[in-house]
RNA sequence: GCGGGAAUAGCUCAGUUGGUAGAGCAUCAGCUUCCCAAGCUGAGGGUCGCGGGUUCGAGUCCCGUUUUCCGCUCCA
């Protein structure tokens, strides 16, 4: 394990140091949990996409893409249940460290100031016997008067200090009502903060026309809300998909392990609609296939495992996560779930907008059921990097740094190297890459010794390092070096692109 | 969020009881080199994370803060 976490460290310093990802705003000290991608990371992460995008679209005719925007309707949040779920208002008591939600405890003075009443109630009732007129003594008994403007007035204060998110009026109610820690007895609170999982902002210049709009936390619900507009124009029958990849954001509460868990993400998701009550085959079905896209990158099948759910989340009546073994154990990277037609029928009664299926061959309508692959980008690219970063020992003696990542997804394809720079072997190599730059990302290196530079394409994955040397301007062959082996081959120089082309998609 | 470590050049680090900031690698300009980094010459690059304080003087001591790592906590 200690191992592991050695390993981890490297590769977070290999992903700087090689141009894969830098921290946020670095220069300024940088922004927790928030990271850039650079250079050969954008690359890599790009072809990630693309990888799944045909796997998904391309290679399914009834699945279909969709960009949706980040900024939604914000009923959508209170139809998926995001607003409800997580809007908690909570605050620390600094002696016992004890957390709460600042409306409970708010809620709960309330209740004992209701209990007051209560009891004059009770009180008064005792004295006056069967004449005793509850409503009228709550009008004009003066104690029971001032509990309940007191009361009124704390509901009013709370209820709007939380609509406007005026956090330091919430602190202010509880230390004007005394109220104290159950645990410490003190009033030593904190400031209160709106724990909500959801970033938000406003839309529209003018405060008083502003709406609170919400940064998407999942980008399943611009799947959902585009059905029919997808379904109609697409001419799709059940079952189909939409399939999506795009950026979510999470204001996690922590977030750490470099780019495991960071509040702005990117998820690629596909909802597949189906007929109500084939939705486990078609779950065991996506939980298959879903596994076997990651067995094509040549990962080996022991770094994965599936991870069932038994406690269901609201939407689900079947959830399972495909884990990978990351040098930090093993983690969740992508999820298939069953959502039943939670999402859809929720967005109907919200909207008012019939989101229904016509099924010729029943001909019966009825809302879809749907299932759910959702997969984290960064969490994919962390596990093919980290999986592919290797210190390697040479025969002779020497240590080299590679990423072995699979070709299909390497950043730089090919490397065009002249042996040397005189011989005219510089302008043969710049020619040839110049032909070869529409087909890849290629990169041309004439610096330093050829054995440096095969190093340095080592350390940023690339497979192919095509080199020029005399022989080329004799009978226009060239070598051509494999990354993980090392080894070379000649091959005539107006075969790069095609030899190239198969090695790194033997498919074609 | 709590507790504990860390922060000096792009990277890895050194820097004596407080006295004007260093090395190796990397980078850049040349030279050399016909196949797997660390030959030669030269150059650039740091207000020592940031802000205060103590001191004649702070990379070094004290306080705060930011970032980061580890553990706990949290996590549809």
């Amino acid at each position: 394990m200690v191992k592991a976490e050695e390993t981890f460290k490297k590769v977070i310093s290999h992903c700087k140091e090689y141009g894969f990802i830098f921290q946020s705003s670095e220069i300024y000290d940088g922004l927790s949990a928030v990271y850039d991608y650079g250079q050969n990371g954008v690359l890599l992460k790009n072809n990630i996409k693309d990888y799944w995008w045909r796997a998904m679209v391309q290679f399914h005719e009834n699945i279909v893409g969709i960009d949706s925007a980040i900024f939604m309707h914000p009923t959508i949040w209170k139809a998926s249940g995001h607003v409800d779920a997580f809007n908690d208002p909570l605050i620390d008591n600094k002696d016992s460290k004890k957390r709460y939600r600042a409306d409970v405890l708010i809620e709960e003075h309330v209740e004992k100031l209701k209990e007051k009443i209560n009891k004059e109630v009770e009180k008064a009732s005792t004295r006056f016997g069967e004449s005793f007129n509850a409503a009228l003594f709550c009008q004009t008994n003066p104690r029971v008067v001032e509990y309940k403007e007191k009361i009124e007035s704390i509901n009013k204060r709370f209820v709007s200090a939380l609509e406007e998110n005026r956090l330091n009026d919430v602190k202010a109610l509880i230390e004007e009502l005394g109220i104290v820690c159950p645990v410490s007895g003190s009033r030593n609170w904190t400031e209160v903060r709106q724990f909500n999982l959801m970033f938000s902002t406003q839309m529209g210049s003018l405060s008083e026309d502003a709406n609170l709009i919400y940064l998407r936390p999942e980008t399943a619900q611009g799947i959902f809300v585009n059905y029919l507009n997808v379904q109609k124009t697409g001419r799709m029958k059940l079952p189909f998909g939409i399939a999506q990849i795009g950026k979510a954001f999470r204001n996690e509460i922590i977030a750490r392990q470099f780019i495991f868990r960071m509040r702005e993400f990117e998820q690629m998701e596909m909802q597949f609609f189906v007929q109500p009550g084939q939705e486990m085959e078609w779950y065991e079905y996506w939980k298959q296939e879903r596994l076997k896209w990651h067995l094509s990158l040549g990962i080996p099948a022991e770094k994965f495992r599936f991870h069932d759910h038994e406690k269901l989340a609201h939407y689900a009546n079947a959830a399972s996560d495909i884990e990978f073994e990351f040098p930090f154990g093993f983690k969740e990277l992508e999820g298939i779930h069953s959502r039943t037609d939670f999402d859809l029928a929720a967005h109907q009664e919200y909207s008012g907008k019939k989101l229904q299926y016509f099924d010729p061959e029943t001909n019966q309508s009825y809302v879809p059921y749907v299932v759910e692959t959702s997969i984290g980008l960064d969490r994919t690219f962390l596990a093919i990097l980290s999986h592919a970063y290797r210190e390697e020992k040479l025969d002779d003696g020497s240590e080299r740094t590679v990423l072995s990542i699979p070709p299909i997804l390497a950043p730089i394809k090919v490397a065009v190297l002249p042996l040397v720079k005189k011989d005219g072997l510089a302008e043969k190599a710049r020619e040839i890459f110049d032909q070869l730059k529409f087909h890849y990302m290629c990169q041309y290196d004439e610096k330093d010794a050829i054995g440096r530079r095969y190093r340095r394409q080592d350390a940023v994955g690339t497979p192919y390092c095509i080199t020029v040397d005399n022989q080329t301007i004799e009978d226009d062959t060239v070598t051509i070096r494999e990354r993980d082996s090392m080894q070379q081959q000649r091959i005539p120089a107006s075969q790069i692109a095609s030899v190239v082309a198969k090695l790194i998609n033997p498919r074609l």
